[in-house]
DNA sequence: TATTGTTATACTCTATAACTATA
DNA sequence: TATAGTTATAGAGTATAACAATA
């Protein structure tokens, strides 16, 4: 509930739309899976959350149209990290799951992308990590609103 | 200066990660100015902040290749956002300026940008708005390191 | 010889529209 | 008739490689 006739609120706003859009290009960029896009990563994640999912399922919670996810899935299962399943009781729809492959290489590129960040988080003091900590959940709950 | 060996720390990385990716995904989506793209409305935020740079300096700034930010200008050129003048001292290089247009044109979009995210932010208690605000700037950080 | 910017080209990701199969 | 997923196609954005002009 941000006042935005409060001059701050739309400056806060206006700043976490600018650092979200940049911190975003150099994480694609900075791609820990040279053979993973970013989108590819956060399916696998999701996948890991949610442990098993349909394709327009996924499409919804990764903000993608059906086809592209069409497409998501479909390289996903190529490098064998994800199967594909009938529907237990609609025959039009695919249970999406991840394979133990993927959760390996999930734990791979984790430490990979760790090193990544911590060399970019280096510069900042403890007082600054803290308040990213807070704020990270918020910006989870904002991405899937 | 997060402890990556700490679980907390690097769930906060994760979290972080995802969370960015999706936002910048719903961001660009959202695109309030239906002519501009994300870059290029960030390059004008930069030089609002800035007031003049290079295309290199602004390549550098962005995280984008030169090729892609002579394209970028050519594009606001064209729209009539920036203008490009001669280096004074260097004459390889050109000098690129917001008009006025582009300026008048950021305070528009600030509006219609705000009342989209307000819309998304409304789901969130105050608290959460609070933890929002003190880490934006950290992204900021962030982004620029 | 190194650097700034550009041109030409190709690639990746995503979207829309049209289609198939099932409900 | 509506829904899940796919296929075909197009568009936006960025990158790499090769080049021009200037330092």
């Amino acid at each position: 509930m941000p006042d935005l006739t409060h001059g701050d609120d739309a400056a806060a706003v206006n700043s976490l739309r600018s650092a979200v859009m940049r911190l975003s290009r150099r994480l694609k960029h900075q791609r820990v899976d040279e053979s993973l896009s970013p989108t590819e990563m956060s399916v696998l994640g999701t996948l890991a959350r949610c442990g098993t999912a349909t394709p327009g399922e996924l499409a919804r919670k990764e903000h993608v149209q059906p086809p592209s996810m069409t497409r998501i899935v479909a390289l996903l299962e190529a490098k064998g990290l994800v199967k594909l399943e009938p529907h237990p009781e609609d025959r039009r729809q695919k249970v999406v799951t991840q394979t133990e492959r993927a959760e390996a290489m999930l734990d791979e590129s984790r430490r990979k992308r760790n090193a990544w960040l911590a060399s970019l988080v280096d510069g900042l003091d403890e007082d600054d990590w803290a308040k990213l900590r807070e704020a990270a959940p918020v910006l989870e709950k904002l991405a899937h609103l």
